[in-house]
DNA sequence: TTTAGCACTCTACAACAAGGAGTGCTAAAT
DNA sequence: ATTTAGCACTCCTTGTTGTAGAGTGCTAAA
């Protein structure tokens, strides 16, 4: 950002920004010089609009309409002009108290944060959870349901509960399960889910084992039950969307529709998110989910005990209320990460 | 339905109807004199028309367009004109395919119907699975993950796995936890779980029991174990919608994304169809999902090896492609029921 | 009972005009 | 050298009018 900005630019840059924010409208010199009390004639605001408009910062949408901000002035502002607006006692009770309640699992909490952000926010909701094969491994278990029908559970050791049904050729006797359960709850003390998965499949070429019938067999079912994608998505209050104007013609709205039925993209965004520390902001193109959209993305990531990553973040239209909307996600995600480590 | 009509006239009323649905246009008298090269005049077709819309079958937006059918009309063709096309080989096998390939436990089998179902229909899949809390105990488990966090995992004889984290007052060993699971199995063995909720709440109030500080330790976690709402619910393909030109007003969508986002609604519903077996349609007001938005959802229960219910549909426009759309989810229904009953 | 003919209604679309918002430029004022 | 008032200009918005087309309803003939 090259930007060299006179106090008075920057002045009436945030001016506008925040004008267009709250309205939607494109705003013109006048309504700047009015609402901010400016002691400047509508004709100088003009000449530095102008020049804004030169530095890429606004654009009219024809001639003569007010202006409105670029993506680059919504960086710039997000990077040097904004006040964050301090989030407030009754929003972090709400927080803490939603995200409590949710009792349950990793995912019910995950889900009810989710549901909370966007209700704070009045913006999408997201929570991307954290990939479970980075988990570590805690225990491991089968149960018989039927004759041939083997339900295996794998439990990480943040509480992530994932489980598979097996369909095995042979009958197995749910004594015979539970030796199974030993033998591969020792084979895979302390690993992560990932290196769990290679031990299986490195004890399955040992001679040893393969001449056991009955271990054979556990390492044949404990594969099938390391070997998923467990993807943990969630994305609420999809609604929203249509109160803001600028989504009001479908196409727009189909976009972002349509990515968050790709799951592949948000693990995509994902990956590149987890990386930094702190909120990170994407600003219309810069959003991995769906480029065209207009759409921003506000993110923050959150550490579980056992140092796997998640993610969470507000999804917007670029016009949003970064002022609130940032310090919701940080402290939410801070208070995320608390939850998911506490003792 | 007192409806009482001559041979010609409901073939003009399904031909107006099957117009409509693939084309969403307001059919007049040459459309339907045309296109169904049926040796009548247009004005013929225009004093039966008038008929029909007496009798609330047609409308007509305004004076000079064509009409459109009335929900008493899709009603009528829905119970007595439709031909139902067959489900083809094709459609099978993928139905048969992708609900085999989700592996892993119900919730993912239910959930890759969900998709199914959209994807084959052009329309909304929408799946509500079996309320959990009818079905029969089969295991319940202890893992200690800290030293205050207990990981509660409930097994029911369908292969559906609910795990909870609980926070206990003071530390309780592995071994103790061994010990409060055995307790509890045996306690529980052979009910379904409401009934196993109420069987600990007894159990509380006996006294021996009481002075057993672990046995009414194992009781007080596992009650927050068995005290929850799982209702799950699996709504995809949701940006299908955008794709018919009734929806392309905000206004409307609207509507429908709100009604998912409640699922007080969809639950309501699930109980509300799962008394009546078969295919059972719902056409515009009569949907319990969003009456003002003009959808149609067309449903079937599919039943479980413990005998719960569950319910799997398609969401559309009223104007839907019925006759295509009922066998799918038919069959699919079908096939989801033998699915979860498979030995 | 069916059909041709025709007047009638209503929409959709385009062309046009008036009003308004906001700009850019120039020249005067500070 | 800035700031500002004045003013012409642009372009959107809204409303009006006119026309073409689609489809109906009615009447009278087949």
């Amino acid at each position: 950002m090259d930007v060299e900005l006179s106090p008075r630019s920057k002045q009436i840059l945030e001016a506008i920004i925040e004008d267009y924010i709250a309205t939607a409208e494109p705003v013109g010199s006048s309504a700047v010089a009015r609402r901010h009390a400016l002691t400047l004639s509508p004709a100088t605001v003009r000449n530095v609009m102008s020049n804004l408009e030169e530095m890429g910062l606004l654009t009219s949408p024809h001639t003569s309409a007010g202006r409105i901000p670029t993506e680059k002035a919504y960086r710039f502002y997000v990077d040097s002009l904004i006040a964050l607006r301090q989030i407030t006692r009754d929003e972090k009770k709400q927080i803490i108290r939603r995200c409590r309640q949710a009792g349950g699992g990793v995912s019910e909490i995950l889900k009810e944060t989710s549901k909370t952000l966007s209700s704070l926010s009045n913006y999408m909701g997201l929570v991307v959870a954290p990939s479970f094969v980075a988990d570590v491994f805690r225990h491991i278990e089968f149960l018989s349901l039927g004759p041939h029908r083997v339900l295996a559970i794998l439990v990480s050791s943040n509480g992530t509960v994932q489980n598979r049904l097996v369909e095995t050729e042979e009958d197995i006797t749910q004594d015979d399960l539970v030796k199974m359960g030993n033998y591969l709850n020792e084979l895979m003390q302390g690993l992560t889910i990932s290196l769990a998965r290679q031990r299986i499949l490195e004890e399955m070429k040992d001679e040893k084992v393969q001449f056991d019938r009955l271990m054979s067999q556990a390492l044949q079912i404990s594969k099938q039950a390391v070997d998923f994608e467990q993807d943990e998505i969630f994305v609420e209050g999809q609604s929203r969307i249509f109160d803001q104007p600028e989504f009001s013609t479908g196409r727009r709205m189909q976009d972002i529709f349509r990515a968050f039925e790709q799951k592949g993209i948000l693990l995509q965004l994902l990956s590149r998110c987890m990386t930094a520390e702190g909120v990170q902001i994407y600003i219309g193109s810069e959003t991995p989910v769906s480029q065209s959209a207009g759409v921003s993305l506000i993110t923050s990531r959150f550490i579980t005990s056992s140092n796997t990553v998640g993610l969470i973040g507000v999804i917007g239209p670029t016009r949003m209320g970064y002022s609130s909307v940032i310090p919701i996600v940080d402290y939410t995600a801070k208070l995320v990460s608390r939850l998911l480590n506490e003792v």
